[in-house]
Formats: C-alpha cells, sequence, structure tokens
DNA sequence: TAGCGATCTATACTTTGGTATAGGTTTGCC
DNA sequence: GGCAAACCTATACCAAAGTATAGATCGCTA
C-alpha cells in the first residue's frame, strides 16, 4: 500500500484530500500542515513514496522546500500542489525534480490519476494547464502584490464588501482595509470598483 | 425520505427555504450556516443526497468550496444556489462538478422541481438563465432602466465616484446617489461593484 | 544577531456610499 | 384637466470605504 504524505497549512483542504484518498483508494495517507511537520515526519518513517507539498506554506519560500525535500530524501517522488500557480511555476518545480504538479481545480477523480500515474514513475502536469491565454498572475501588473492582497483582490472581484472579505479569509476587517489600500495603490486605481474592474479585464480570476 | 442539506449565511433565507421544503415535501433537511459547518455535518452523518451551497457565502471562495464538497463526498448531489452569479457562474459550476445551479429568483414551486429533478439523477439549470446573448443588451435584465441609470450604470462601469459622475453628468451628487441605489435595486445586486461587474459580465458598455 | 517584509491588529478619523423622506419640475398621455 | 413616470433637489442619517499611525508577530535573509 503507498505511503503518501499530504502538506498543506489550510485543515480542511488537507483532511478532505487525504480523507477523500483514503477513501476512493488503497492509499495510506499522512499529513502534515507545514514543511517542517512534513520534513519531520518522514526523517522517522523514510518510506514515503509520494511527498505532495502546497505551493504556499509556511517554510516552503517558494520552491526551496522542494529543493530541501529532494536532497533530503532522493527517494521519495515529491509533487507541488497549489491553488494559484501559473504555468511558470509548474515549470520551475519540474526544473527543479518535482514529479508532478497539481492544481487544486483538478477534479477528485483526476486527482487520483494523477497521483497512480506519478507513482507508477512518470511526471505529470495538467495537459491544459495554463494553455494559450497569457495569465501574469504573477507577473505583469500583478507582481508586487503580496499574497494576502491577492486574495482581497479576488474576494474584491466578487463585489464582498470589507465585512464579509474578513469573514471569508478569517481576519478582521480593518485588517482587510489594509489590504484594499495596499492593493489600490500598488494597482494604481483609487477604488475597489476599479479594482475589480481592472482585473476582470486583464482576465484575472 | 431524501437527506438535504442547505447551506447558506443568511439565516432568515435558510431558515424560511429549510421551513418550506420540509412543510410541502417529503425531504428531511438540515442546515449550516458556512461551507466549514457543512462540511463537518456531512462528516458526521454521511448520507445527505443533496447539499446546497450557496455561492457567496464563508468559506465558499468562489467555487473552491464546491470542488472541495466533491472531492469530500462524490456521491452526495451539490447544486450551487445564488442570487447575484450570472450564466458564466453558472456554466462555471456544472463544468466542476455541479448537479444544478439554482438562482434565488426561482419560485418556491420550481425550487421544489429543481430538488427533485436533480435527486432524480439529473442535472438542472433553468432553460432561460441569462443567455450571454449580446441582443439582450437593454431587453432582458436592464430593460427597466432609465435613460439616466443606464448613463450612471455606464459611469460605474469605469469606477467613478458619485462626485465624478455628478461632474460628468451635470446633475447633483444626491441625484446620482439616487440613481445608483434605484439602480441596484432593480440589477438585484447590493453595491456599485457588483453592478459594475454585472453590467461588464454581460457584455454592457 | 539584526533587520526586512509580509501579515495582523488597534484606534481614530475623514470621505464616500447608500437609504429614507419629502418635496419640486417637465413631458406626455388619457 | 388629471395623472403617471422620469427626473431633479434638499436634508438628514447611518453604514461602508479608505487613510493614517502605531505596535506586534513571524519567517526569512544578510
Amino acid at each position: 500500500m503507498p505511503n503518501i504524505l499530504l502538506a498543506d497549512d489550510h485543515d480542511l483542504v488537507r483532511d478532505t484530500i487525504a480523507a477523500y484518498l483514503r477513501t476512493v483508494e488503497e492509499f495510506n495517507v499522512l499529513t502534515a500542515p507545514d514543511l517542517n511537520g512534513a520534513m519531520e515526519l518522514m526523517a522517522g518513517i523514510d518510506s514515503i513514496d509520494l511527498l505532495i507539498l502546497d505551493y504556499n506554506m509556511p517554510g516552503m519560500n517558494g520552491l526551496d522546500g522542494l529543493v530541501k525535500a529532494r536532497e533530503a530524501h532522493p527517494v521519495a517522488k515529491v509533487a507541488i500542489m497549489s491553488g494559484v500557480a501559473n504555468r511558470d511555476v509548474a515549470n520551475a518545480a519540474m526544473d527543479r525534480g518535482a514529479h508532478g504538479f497539481i492544481p487544486k481545480s483538478l477534479t477528485a477523480d483526476t486527482l487520483v490519476n494523477a497521483i497512480k500515474f506519478i507513482l507508477a514513475g512518470e511526471r505529470y502536469i495538467p495537459f491544459d494547464f495554463g494553455s494559450n491565454d497569457p495569465r501574469e498572475k504573477t507577473s505583469g501588473e500583478f507582481a508586487n502584490l503580496s499574497a494576502r492582497e491577492m486574495q482581497t483582490l479576488e474576494k474584491l472581484c466578487l463585489g464582498l464588501s470589507n465585512k464579509e472579505i474578513a469573514r471569508n479569509l478569517d481576519i478582521q476587517e480593518v485588517t482587510v482595509k489594509l489590504h484594499v489600500k495596499n492593493l489600490l495603490a500598488k494597482l494604481g486605481v483609487s477604488n475597489r470598483t476599479q479594482a475589480a474592474l481592472f482585473a476582470k479585464e486583464r482576465h484575472l480570476f
């Protein structure tokens, strides 16, 4: 039975994916909330077949975490999982030795198939991932935006109020205002409506 | 008796719909105030036939909540319910595995029929739900708008403030506020950003 | 170790947005 | 003339958005 270690700082995501993998397939799934936790677990167990690392997670620092994990455990296969990263990140990850790139937009079935594919020794990237349209999410005009500001912008594009965004991101309304203010300045616009329009016109989100 | 789990953050909406469904049909209706609540309930109960998720609700993050729910509970049917979402969102939801899309503009009767339809294994979208046909610019959802309201909406889509719109249209700011308020009500949205997005998505202006 | 940048929070404030009520004018129609 | 609808304005109020400052933690970097 293959041992899979899933590391993601979002409890719900991590646990639901883990639970799903356990139920639908003969996988032994372990979980960790960050890179350090994952490394500790692997140091103790030593027979992990596949390590799945969330791209945005404490300890990762971009793809440094991937390199670290590869160096410490050259035998284990490593896949990068992300909800926001683009084609460039995926390619960079593969260049640095990742065995797979797993966007969180995959269907559950496809995830399972991708995992089996990787476990069989193949290297996986979704065929249709970031194909033609240059979604310059992390480059271009949106490069300066921090992760939180990007998330805030995404909510803005749904027309949510600061209060709703705060609930959604589980932070205080003041903090949302901070992110909004900074993001407006970075985008060079003067209010939230313009920010939403700006992002939509560039086909972000 | 089918088990239905209805998740919506608006207490009044949620409880009244639930009560209605209980009275008119042999439905066992559970409720939750957000996505996490719904997931916890489902983790405990495991025999939910239909999960109805409000599109704008803590934890949903667009359609990620739908994907999560589908991944964690691949057997249960999931429908997305929304008061503001458009055809694009509905299609995206169906693409990601939703079994139905339920605008809050449905009549109670149609809601019940839609639920029965979905429970029978079919996939439901209202046949007349906002097509993207550009012909419907001044008809359809924008028919009720007066000339001034339409002009105001146009300025809104530029991200202008009320004061700027007032100068632009050579009327007082109060008047602009009036037009904005009325136009929000007619469009069924709750703030200017949603109105701008609404118009843009329908390729008006 | 020191420092930087991202994140979060708090307090306090001003401006803008949105609602409510109560009028007013003009246009066109029956 | 009477009536309705669109349009405009005024006053007032409350909520939401945005600004400013300051202090705090955390992870990474030099």
